[in-house]
DNA sequence: TAATTTTTGATCGTTTTTGCTTGATTTATG
DNA sequence: CATAAATCAAGCAAAAACGATCAAAAATTA
């Protein structure tokens, strides 16, 4: 591969995600990290991009909105355990849904080389998904600028189309008494509808989401798995309620 | 083989994948490095490519001379005509389809700020919308990485939850006895599906695609008008057995 | 046909790029 | 604040690409 192909996919990623990461640009081009480190330099030096720890992003010019690319980063770690350790769940053959959301997104890369289909709701899933060439299936339907998901009642009518060996999604709120939760009451359909047409139901998610509640319940805690770096007050609780597994990092 | 016709050749690599590869251009032409190498600095010295390490690529817009950077913004210039041109028909209220494909993707820089509904199967087109904060749905389906399109009869099933105003699609051959055709028959399904769902059909097209032909037809001449900016030999041709309209940039 | 010019392809020493290693620096976490 | 993990910069050696040179082949001209 050229220089020139290869800034030239650098600069579409850190375009598209407001920010990249070297590993996954060493992943997407081929390269070795020195020479993807050197890429990055020049492009910094050209004023195409502000070199991070880790990666690249956009030259952020003044106030830019908290968007997927700083989630990434924030509990990036914790995030990354939980969805490593999500992905070593699926099977080869299975047929899985992931839930809009930043950490199925991180997910994706642990999929990388499995025989697998994948069915989604997430645009920025879509982009990962095709660019590690997983098989893909996106749902129809209306799309949420916002949070970049697929949503609504065709949404929720083209998800009848698929059942699933395993979803896997986020959360909000996850309450002893109120069960689930998150803010937008149409995404909580959405993903109440993936769980019910799902065999094995995943719910993803760090210890901040821990008693907390948000407007939309979407289901009740014993109907899903949860799959957590949470050890706090309340953990023999919840395993009494069902089923938790605590990821250490 | 001569020196123009190897010319054309590298010019038409560069052209088309923005790089090219010394050894690759050794394998297409036949020549030797040297005689490569010889080329690249001579259409380097003409401004039509730049010269780079290990091959050649497109010449970097902006601060460089005209030839080839000429050349390409002036395709750019024809295929944006003919997006504007297709977006101006578009009316506040409507409801359109915006077909996968480089030539729809452009006319949504056009549509900012109409108060429209858009379907699309196009991931890029996707990306761009949300950009633009466009009300979009997405056609449910397999995504087929390649091209970044949704399709498969899952898509088609999808597709016919709506009815459209107005559809607008590109296509890679249009011929006078066998109509509209584009190279994957899953692909021309569903630019068939959409046409027959829609009010207003019409084909974005631009000079390079006629009287060529491709494996799946999706439409006929008829059934839907073209906007191009063609003056070919054939124009009246096409003008006595369909609705054409010809833009000038 | 013979002489001359141009183009071509191979060779070879030099330069550039690349990927790995190592020790330093930064970041995360308790 | 201290420790561990991740990331980084610099140096180095191997590989790839380069450019200059020259003889053979092809085209042109006399």
């Amino acid at each position: 591969m050229l220089t020139p192909e290869r800034h030239q996919i650098i600069l579409e990623t850190v375009k598209k995600y407001h920010t990249a990461k070297i590993k996954d640009l060493v992943r997407s081009t081929g390269a070795s990290e020195s020479t993807i480190r050197r890429d990055l330099d020049q492009l910094e030096q050209e004023g195409l991009l502000r070199r991070v720890h880790g990666g690249a992003s956009l030259r952020a010019s003044a106030s830019d909105e908290p968007s997927m690319g700083e989630k990434i980063t924030k509990y990036h770690k914790e995030k990354n355990a939980i969805a490593s350790y999500a992905a070593s769940l699926v099977r080869d053959g299975d047929c899985i849904y992931l839930d809009a959301g930043s950490t199925t997104y991180e997910m994706i890369s642990h999929l990388y080389g499995k025989d697998i289909t994948v069915v989604t709701n997430g645009l920025d899933q879509l982009d990962k998904l095709t660019e590690y060439q997983i098989k893909t299936y996106v749902v129809g339907g209306y799309v949420k600028h916002r949070t970049r998901a697929v949503i609504g009642t065709v949404a929720m009518q083209n998800l009848q189309q698929y059942r699933f060996d395993q979803c896997f999604m986020g959360t909000n709120g996850i309450s002893l008494r109120e069960g689930f939760s998150t803010p937008d009451p149409e995404e909580a359909a959405i993903k109440s509808t993936a769980l019910s047409l799902s065999q094995e139901r995943y719910i993803l998610a760090d210890h901040s989401k821990f008693e907390e509640i948000s407007f939309g319940k979407f289901a009740n805690l014993d109907e899903a798995y949860i799959v957590t770096n949470y050890e706090g007050l309340y953990l023999n609780d919840y395993k009494e309620k069902t089923n938790i597994k605590v990821v250490t990092s």
